[in-house]
DNA sequence: TTTTAATATAACCATATAGTTATGGAACGT
DNA sequence: ACGTTCCATAACTATATGGTTATATTAAAA
């Protein structure tokens, strides 16, 4: 079986962390989070070549952190976060890790004991 | 000001997802979640020589994902998972595009103004 | 039709990465 | 004292990465 519908197609954590390890990529991904952008607009910011920022651009599709569309002669990245979210589901099985002070640790586990108590339910704590 | 005290000292999102990027590191840091080993615990799940486990142990000590200490001729590894707080926070200013489905969105644009408003509070709708 | 704008791709280069084998040192057991 | 265990480090190799310049492609613009 091969993991079929879903919101992923792969998602390949080795080629997501890969993509996020470089500035010039976060900051492509910073940009589009404000809306689609074609390369050229991507490349402004940045001290760079235009085919190094298309290079970067590849990174990140093949990570399934963009997508890309025609639009006339200009390319157009749109981000796409879904690679995200499996990365912080990895990252979140050490968020007991996370906490260095006890008593914050005392916290966090008093939040999962709650969690696990109340899967589906709504709660309005205060 | 250099940011002083804290959980973290710097914390290199660079380093730290670089590090993240490879399935023997992610291997390690699992490894480690269950408790604190020495280098030769550490190398024996993987085909791969005792010097190449070194190395991935300073990758991962230069990202900050783990501390080291010496006990007798062993070397022991320990979690410090702080760093991943700082990936999970970075990788959360998009969380907003995780979902695809417009009325997926929809339940999220609820949730976050739901914490804005009440902000230790949790929700899970069904 | 000619030119220009937007981008991809190729070829190249320097450095980084991930592995190897060989070797050496420190602490332990005998 | 001697060998063994645990590990680091050095030297080396192959491949990956991140950048460059040069060139090709495609569509718009003139």
């Amino acid at each position: 079986m091969e993991r079929v519908g879903y919101t992923n197609e792969q998602v390949n954590l080795d080629a997501v962390f890969s993509a996020l390890a470089d500035p010039t990529r976060r900051g492509i991904i910073a940009r589009l989070a404000s809306g689609d952008a074609a390369v050229g607009d991507l490349a402004e910011p940045f001290e760079m070549s235009q085919p190094a920022i298309s290079k970067h651009l590849k990174v990140l599709e093949k990570a399934g952190l963009i997508g890309r569309r025609i639009d006339k002669q200009r390319r157009l990245s749109s981000l796409k976060a879904e690679p995200m979210k499996e990365a912080v589901n990895w990252l979140e099985q050490y968020k007991e890790f996370w906490l260095t002070s006890f008593d914050q640790l005392d916290v966090l586990l008093e939040e999962l004991k709650t969690e696990e108590v109340n899967l589906a339910s709504q709660k309005k704590g205060e």
